[in-house]
RNA sequence: GCCCGGAUGGCGGAAUGGUAGACGCUACAGACUUAAAAUCUGUUGGCCUAUAGGUCGUGUGGGUUCGAGUCCCACUCCGGGCACCA
């Protein structure tokens, strides 16, 4: 027997594989298909790194596992090479990024074929090529064509040293990262495209996506942030102005006590005449403006803002003047940009109000507790008395079994109204009277059920909030009995507020002590007409009393699509002296960047393409005038957001696919790659996707049926690896020293697929150790063709052809892989296997380890190749092996376990078991209270 | 602050509410060897004990259940994402 040479065996087969393009796409249609993609590489300079090889080698042997079980699969992969790393490394080692992506393409190609990856290379698709940006742009002209494509000034962040933009990675916390400089805000034309006109559609439409991890569909929730709510128009008073507003709590319209517009609102100019403070205005809106989106959110909690003097407006439910103030909590981009404030009902606006000095109106009164039937009306005081010296509070401690800790409550008796009720109940329950009542909440509705009166019951109760001025404590007798029951303590306020689990008396603390103000939903007061009602029909009415209209908004904003950059895809628009905006006519597509020497940024912000006249100076495709190209260039989302397509046809020059193969092929049946991509670069391409749906181009609504989620790998010790900690594991040189079958096995027995995991290259030893074990196995087949192992071999066989298939559909290739070491033990505890069990053996494992798996399979003299065989059938009846193991359990304790044929009744075990002497000596005289039987599982006896 | 994950031996991890620690690494002991490496065999959660057996044990505290790593409630810690979203 040779020796397992891994350099030797890899080296052959990934040669076969490419002469005999082993893995070209089958396109019998015959076939069921399967189109399994992973998230393709961005080529960069540091080459694969072992996080790829965990993607690209779950993927690649789910798709072999199709193939063997009679599928059409597609799996190609390419490059999404255009993008600012590659940009950053031309200038500074000055290499062309062409010359650079070729370059790292080169490497990243080598690599991936050294680890043997079943790609089919003929398919192999690059985003920088113009054969395929070409139909990238011609997308862009169809979205120009549709009123998705628009242009806007948007501000971006631009470092004055470096003369450039910065992406929110270059910024180091509100700096460049690279000269250290405070970047600024620059307003920039760009290219935008409307992609908010599709957010309905983005959520609703991940209800179809039924294999896609919750997680990721709730990100994207999160992202696209719709919110119900009503847009309301306040006019300024004395003038033929207005703004709107977007609240989500339009039931809180009369607790409006002012306004606020973002400081880029821009009613704010157009007030200018009749702002009295317009300097201090101006001020304002300069340092907003200055503040980056990190700057802004970095200052904490603290509020800013200016009143704009001699404006205000009208509350257009009671007509009342409020105050407008600029403020940079208002966010110009969401909602309208303007908002009523509800200090009373709102954290934000609470903040605010009590900085600035301004009326808090409370026109919710809160709902606690859960609703019941039939529900017995009362009314009720629950009382916080605060000791001012030591800051502690007077509670009743009632025991688990009545309510817990609480403060003083009771219900309020004819003739008493709530303060003199609480007066009575403290000097009854408590002895203290010197008290002073320092605040009074409004009325809160509380429902909960009586124990002890067996009754469920809803109560007005008013909270008071008293100061103890006087330690007298005088007890009557008459109240001793009653006082029994519970016992009075001085608590903290972090004891309050734990120990209090009551939702009313914990609110009464909240509000009083810790200042909260009540946000949620509740019943409306000092509303006039609407008074008593509940804040989800007021929401509606209240909105329609003013003559507002109900309105969806999202955080989702629309997407600046454009780059002052040069290694992107060209925007293909002409701006023409006399016609204005030109599209590029499709005839002339692609816009091909051009060749340049020097890609530098130019200094103005504008992209290096503007300082090469004789490629931005053209015609007008319209009326033939002095025309100049559109200089900016696209973001790297944008071939990712369809590349996935372009496999289906990648060599197509009529179309970016053809329809018949798109339905052939579409949609993407497993999608893997990372979770930093749960919302950007999935929302894009889904966005996309369903634009071209629109169009007809495509068939389905969704891109991506399943999306597999890998986990991080680690470094040692649980931390990220990084170049600057020196502790990146180059698959280079696992795939020389163990063997590229070694490191995949490694990557995939490490944890689970989804989950993070450390790397450990002392562990790789025994994946590398199971292969050597398989290896030797060849030694043992028996030439006498119809031998056959034992039956408990046979069973683990069957069990192991069942588990792996089962866990590599579910991604569960640790387990997949633990399963095969455990039959390889049980085979190696056979004098002989046959040359049936070791050919199943192989073709198990052949997608873990698939030039390895080829070797012995040719070695022990299998005729046709490999890749033809298909996956191995289980027999349902022998995956028992005849026997069951029962445990038995006394009390829920394991104590005895029994061995029994599969075939056996329940009668039979009860025998057994209380046969058992072990079982005897635990029950002893003891009654047996019950028996419970599970089949072929367990057999559990309780005791009195 | 909000959202989403996670916590099991020395380590990575396994476990449809039913024998916790599969499988692998490490470590220890033994075999082979002049020796070492490799390989093979055995042991490897703590404690008490004889290798029988017992007892504790899945981040913490409660609960449901004959039975909880798994379900429910409250909390702690760790990781990731988002940032004043009206």
């Amino acid at each position: 027997m040779e020796q397992y040479d891994h350099r030797k065996i890899e080296k052959k087969w990934q040669k076969v594989w490419e002469e005999e393009n082993t893995f070209a796409t089958d396109e019998d249609l015959s076939k069921p298909k399967s189109y399994i993609l992973d998230m393709f590489p961005y080529p960069s300079g540091e080459g694969l790194h072992t996080g790829h090889v965990k993607v690209y080698t779950a993927s690649d042997i789910y798709a072999r596992y199709k193939r063997m079980n009679g599928f059409r699969v597609l799996h190609p992969t390419g490059w999404d090479a255009f993008g600012l790393p590659a940009e950053r490394f031309a200038i500074k080692h000055k290499i062309h990024p062409r010359v650079a992506v070729d370059n790292n393409v080169a490497t990243f190609k080598r690599q991936m074929k050294s680890v043997g990856f079943s790609y089919d290379w003929e398919r192999e698709i690059d985003t920088t090529d113009p054969k395929f940006y070409k139909w990238t742009q011609w997308m862009f002209l169809k979205m120009y064509e549709k009123g998705l494509a628009y242009e806007s000034y948007q501000p971006i962040v631009w470092c004055p040293t470096c003369q450039t933009g910065l992406s929110n990675e270059d910024l180091e916390g509100n700096a460049c990262e690279i000269c250290g400089t405070v970047a600024e805000k620059k307003l920039m034309r760009q290219w935008v495209i409307k992609i908010t006109e599709y957010a309905d559609r983005l959520v609703e439409d991940l209800d179809i996506l039924k294999d896609w991890p919750e997680s990721f569909k709730e990100a994207e929730r999160n992202w696209i942030g719709k919110s119900e709510g009503s847009e309301i128009d306040f006019k300024i008073d004395g003038m033929d102005k207005k703004f709107t507003v977007f609240t989500t709590r339009a039931d809180t319209l009369f607790g409006a006590t002012y306004t606020v517009l973002s400081p880029e609102h821009k009613l704010v100019a157009e007030l200018k005449s009749n702002i009295t403070n317009w300097d201090e205005v101006l001020q304002y809106q300069k340092i907003a403006g200055e503040k980056t989106e990190i700057e802004r959110t970095s200052e904490g909690k603290e509020k800013t803002g200016v009143k704009l003097e001699g404006i205000f407006a009208i509350n257009p439910a009671n007509q009342d003047k409020l105050p407008v103030f600029i403020a940079d909590y208002v966010l110009v981009h969401y909602g309208t940009g303007a908002i009523m404030a509800v200090p009373a009902h709102d954290d934000r606006d609470y903040e605010f109000a009590k900085k600035f000095n301004l009326p808090i109106k409370v026109v919710i009164e809160p709902v606690t507790g859960e609703v019941k039937e039939n529900e017995e009306k009362r009314k009720s005081i629950v009382a916080i008395v605060r000791d001012p010296k030591n800051g502690k509070i007077l509670s009743l401690n009632w025991g688990e079994k009545f309510g817990g800790q609480l403060f003083i409550g009771g219900g309020i008796e004819d003739g008493e109204n709530a303060e003199s009720t609480a007066i009575r109940e403290i000097k009854e329950e408590t002895g203290y009277s010197e008290i002073r009542l320092v605040g009074t909440s409004e009325t809160i509705h509380h429902h909960y059920f009586a124990h002890s009166k067996g009754v469920a019951r809803n109560i007005d109760a008013i909270g008071l909030h008293f100061e103890l001025i006087g330690n007298k404590q005088e007890l009557t007798s008459q109240d001793e009995s009653e006082r029994g029951k519970f016992k009075v303590e001085w608590i903290t306020e972090e004891e309050a507020e734990k120990k209090v689990s009551d939702p009313l008396h914990q609110y009464v603390f909240q509000k009083f002590i810790k200042n909260k103000v009540y946000t949620g939903n509740g019943i409306l007061t000092e509303s006039p007409d609407f008074s008593g009602l509940s804040s989800e029909e007021a929401k509606i009415k209240i909105t329609k009393f003013v003559g507002g209209k109900m309105k969806t908004t999202y955080k989702l904003r629309d997407w600046v699509f454009s780059r002052q950059r040069y290694w992107g895809e060209p925007i293909p628009i002409i701006h023409c002296e006399s016609c204005g905006v030109v599209p590029v006519p499709e005839k002339d597509l692609p816009v091909v960047l051009p060749d340049v020497k020097a890609y530098e940024p130019t200094g103005t912000g504008e992209s290096p393409l503007a300082d090469i006249p004789e490629w931005v100076n053209t015609k007008c495709p319209k009326c033939g005038g002095n025309a100049k190209r559109e200089t900016n260039t696209m973001p790297q989302w944008a071939g990712s957001s369809w590349y996935y397509l372009r496999f289906i046809d990648p060599k197509n020059d009529k179309a970016l696919v053809d329809e018949k193969k798109e339905k052939n092929w579409s949609p993407v049946d497993v999608y893997v790659g990372g979770a930093e991509h749960a919302t950007r670069h999935l929302i894009y391409a889904r966005f996309w996707h369903k634009f071209l749906y629109d169009l007809g181009i495509v068939s389905t609504k969704e891109p991506f049926m399943r999306l597999e989620s890998v986990g991080l790998i680690l470094a040692g010790g649980g931390v990220k690896m990084s170049k600057r900690l020196g502790n990146i594991v180059n698959p280079d040189e696992i795939v020389e020293l163990y063997g590229a079958d070694t490191l995949r096995i490694y990557e995939m027995f490490m944890g689970p697929f989804g989950q993070a995991s450390a790397w450990d290259t002392k562990s790789i030893i025994g994946p590398r150790r199971f292969l050597e074990r398989v290896w030797k196995l060849q030694e043992k087949i028996s030439s006498d063709e119809n031998y056959t192992e034992s039956d408990n071999t046979i069973m683990v066989l069957n069990q192991t052809i069942k588990k792996v298939g089962e866990d590599v559909e579910e991604f569960k290739f640790n387990t997949a892989i633990s399963q095969m070491m455990i039959l390889v033990s049980t085979l190696e505890s056979e004098e002989n296997i046959s040359h049936k069990s070791f050919n199943e053996l192989l073709l198990l494992l052949s997608p873990f380890a698939p030039h390895f798996a080829e070797e012995l399979w040719e070695i022990v003299g299998n005729e046709k190749s490999m890749n033809k065989a298909v996956w191995p059938i289980y027999d349902e009846s022998k995956l028992t092996g005849g026997k069951v193991v029962i445990a038995v359990q006394i009390n829920g304790k394991l104590r005895e376990t029994l061995e029994f044929l599969s075939n056996v009744s329940e009668d039979e075990i009860k025998e057994a078991v209380m046969n058992s002497p072990r079982v005897k000596s635990w029950i002893l005289d003891k009654k047996i209270k019950k028996t419970i039987y599970i089949k072929g599982r367990m057999f559990s006896i309780v005791l009195e």
